[in-house]
DNA sequence: TATGAATGAGGCTTCATTCAT
DNA sequence: AATGAATGAAGCCTCATTCAT
């Protein structure tokens, strides 16, 4: 029937989805959803403004499947699934590739923490977000639990803030900020 | 004009001020910064748009001082302006403040953040959020250092990273956050 | 308080608002509602773009106005509000003016045939319309039933449906549509 | 290639060619010529935007063609082709038949009175349109001619004009329209 | 013959800002 | 000091049409 196959078809929309995706999410980290505007990504993917429409719905569209993958993206990076046991060595290592993170794939996590305080934003990704974090906070205190801390549950979202909180004060202030030293403190203190 | 007059003129001036700054606060913190119109603040503040203007050289500007002048008042709010010295009792109030602050005047604080977090602003905003925080981060490193802490400037700075990443996580899920037990181990562990 | 008053703002507004009406009204019954851009109809009201938007919220609230206010003025133009009696001399009278209308007042009566078959539009008005279309349909039944007539509400609903077929045929072939012949026909054989 | 492979191509494209057609006539009657898009009739066809040009060469003569096609097909269902002479029990047949259509294939014709009343369509199709009426117009002249009618050719553009009128109304408020009283009144005081 | 990716113009709408009064 | 009419740029999105395959 078609000249050009299916497979050939997906194989286009695949690379050009991507090339799109990549643009976009660079621009939102740098500049935060509203400031980013349809024209700009298109460009910035080299793409026409209406080819973007063929690939995502919408700007909310866009910028909700560009987040949810981010955040997955994330999880695989930091080398866990949190489906075996937790450890204090799994841990650590979590916390590690974090700030590896931080520092070398800058992009992922300004784009999340970004996106995390954008009340626009926030809302369209809410719901998803919590199916990711869920099971991390869930591991994470069973952890505690198992190494006999008081408040395991809240020990868990203590950590979960830590490593939010560092982003936060990180990216504005890259510079200055004691990154490694703060590591430090958290392994010796809240492990 | 009588000096009297002249200073009927300015608690005017001021009280308009408020009066504007009031509503686009909380016009941004529900909504966010570039959804809030020039247009809607006006009409929140009971004002006409030209007369914002007036008293605002442009939306930046209001966004700039306004923030600005939250953030002081939150230093205030929080009981300290940093020039006596750093106590552990002092620190926990700090931290209850904060606490109660989330939890009682949550519209606010989520401005803060939102606003602060926001890529266009931040920029607006650094250099004078850099002049109110470093205080803070240097008396409570003070504090660590008189306690004998190892890495007392890092322990300041992770203190604080904690406070940002705690309301950041509180503001997304209030109702799930576990804040009182969070600020416990806090409290215990990292004073 | 305002250095220009109140009624100076009224009276600014009224002729604007009648201007950008006006320049709409013609270019909807020249081309049709779709086919009318609100750059055309600003342009056409010596009017920018945004200040359209000043005066209707958007393109269908300025279609449903203007349709709404021409059918209101046909009637007055139609020379009753049917609230009185109903006559044989009155309802020559409408068809009359009617006919004078088609010829000399284009512009109404175009812009209503054209409405009244557009889908997307009708949807609109259609409330409104029989609003005010019932009370007449109402007056020549009564008419009708008085002079003895069988169906006195079927004759009511025919005659208007002969004047909306009369005003569409005319429309699409003016030069030929015989008006006056088939005015004569009607008195004389449907009234 | 075999004549009778030509001959299976042929009735292949004009498969096609008619259910795109079709799929484009509903969604015009439906939705108004504007408003629907070329993809949508597409995806409506169950054919390609490409293939879709392959019949048509553009949106205008899709509607053009299609417009043609539905209005002598209509004269076909009026049982008529006006070569013979015209009695009064055809012209009854006529209305009846009329009146059926507008009762029961409510779609088709609709899409001709809604878009044969769209001024950018009426250029389009108004010359092939007089070819199909004017004979119909002729032919009942001549009737009322036959049957000592003052003025005939005006008799007959009224008699055009009601059924324009009829269906128009009709389709405004399909439920309440009393369709056979009126009926019975053309075929009493006008034929 | 058939597909659907790709374009680019143009549509509707919003909004910060200016300015006459 | 105060108003809100007015502007124009820019934003999001749609769509007829083309074209490589």
């Amino acid at each position: 029937m078609s000249p050009r196959s299916k497979k050939q078809f997906n194989k286009i929309r695949h690379n050009r989805k991507m090339a799109i995706a990549k643009a976009a999410m660079e621009l939102f980290a740098e500049n935060g959803f509203d400031s980013v505007s349809i024209s700009k990504i298109a460009e910035a993917a080299g793409v026409s403004k209406g080819l973007l429409y063929n690939y995502y719905a919408n700007k909310e569209a866009l910028v909700k499947e560009i987040v949810i993958d981010g955040i997955n993206k994330m999880m695989v990076d930091l080398g866990t699934n949190f489906s075996g046991e937790m450890t204090k060595a799994r841990l650590i290592d979590i916390i590690d590739s974090n700030i590896e993170q931080l520092k070398n794939n800058t992009r992922y996590w300004k784009i999340y923490t970004s996106v995390l305080t954008q009340p626009k934003v926030i809302e369209l990704v809410k719901k998803e977000m919590f199916e990711i974090i869920g099971p991390f906070l869930i591991s994470v205190s069973d952890y505690y639990r198992k190494a006999g801390v008081k408040r395991p549950m809240a020990q868990s979202y203590l950590l979960g803030s830590i490593l939010d909180g560092m982003s936060l004060d990180f990216f504005i202030a890259p510079d200055e900020y004691p990154l490694n030293e703060v590591r430090d403190i958290i392994v010796e203190k809240l492990l």
